[in-house]
DNA sequence: GCGACTATATCGTGTCACGATATAATTCAA
DNA sequence: TTGAATTATATCGTGACACGATATAGTCGC
């Protein structure tokens, strides 16, 4: 069985390794360029990523904090230790609904929103430029990539 | 100063707010799938990543830890570390380079061949049906992205 | 051969997410 | 209503991992 394993049936091309490796070292650059932007503005990337979620709610009036641990892939507990540290940096503030007291109301301060636009101006400019290289990219691994049934027009490469 | 900042000049519209944080959103998402395959083949999404810049490094005798951190974006230290645990979990040996015995020569055993195809075989999957959501999402951002197409060039919010 | 430089390794530290658990508030059934 | 089950958030101890500082080994120019 570990012969014929379904998911080592169909060896992956050399090309296909590398084209994977490119992919995800484009990732990193963007995060780490994300990272870095965080960090210059004086809170951590994982602040920043919450200060998004919570600006981009649908909501406009704060959003509990299970809805941060969905955003960002978090369990709630870690997500309320994050909005913990934020209140104490500033950067958040608790309040509660008025319809369930359990729950509680993240709300941006005044320098989390002037961090989090200059953050996302600079975020959208990066974007920009390198959406292209992200796009070929994925292109790359879309259409017959590491190929299999279709035959693609060989670009040389 | 502080009031006119260019960063701050363009103030960032809701939907951009919203559009950038569907954007990261995805991401997360897709780095999920990524660190939970990673997980159930046995390993760390870092040493999967490791892997991954190995297996396509242009030589294919094995690369160094400068390589390893380079492309990983860590410090020299830290892929190291990441090597020797890697060489502790039977994922990688060490050998020497001939020409400078400073190198070190990294390697993948067979398990970690093995464990690779498999992630790969998984993430080419996972990209092809994500590919098109961060295409669109991308695209939001893109070109006038922000806004629209009838009347931009606000002068207004 | 000697000093400057490069490549890798070691050690102590700090951050952060997690599981387990606790507390508070709501819901629902009887 | 009462009170058990459920949901929302918070607390605490733990572990993984990247880092800075530093150490060691190897190479190169002179």
């Amino acid at each position: 069985m570990a012969t014929s394993e379904r998911a080592s049936a169909r060896p992956i091309s050399a090309a296909d390794y590398r084209r994977l490796a490119a992919f995800r070292h484009a990732l990193r650059r963007f995060l780490a360029f994300s990272e870095a932007a965080a960090r210059k503005a004086g809170i951590t990337p994982q602040q920043h990523q919450a200060l998004l979620a919570i600006k981009g709610a649908p909501s406009a009036a704060g959003v509990t904090v299970g809805y941060l641990a969905r955003q960002l892939l978090l369990q709630p507990n870690s997500a309320a230790e994050l909005a913990d540290r934020m209140v104490n940096c500033g950067l958040l503030v608790r309040g509660e609904a008025a319809d369930d007291r359990r729950r509680v109301l993240l709300c941006l301060t005044p320098s989390a929103e002037k961090a989090l636009q200059a953050l996302s101006t600079a975020h959208i400019r990066e974007l920009r430029e390198s959406a292209p290289v992200v796009d070929g990219l994925l292109e790359l691994l879309k259409p017959g990539g590491a190929k299999s049934h279709r035959r693609q027009r060989t670009a040389s490469t």
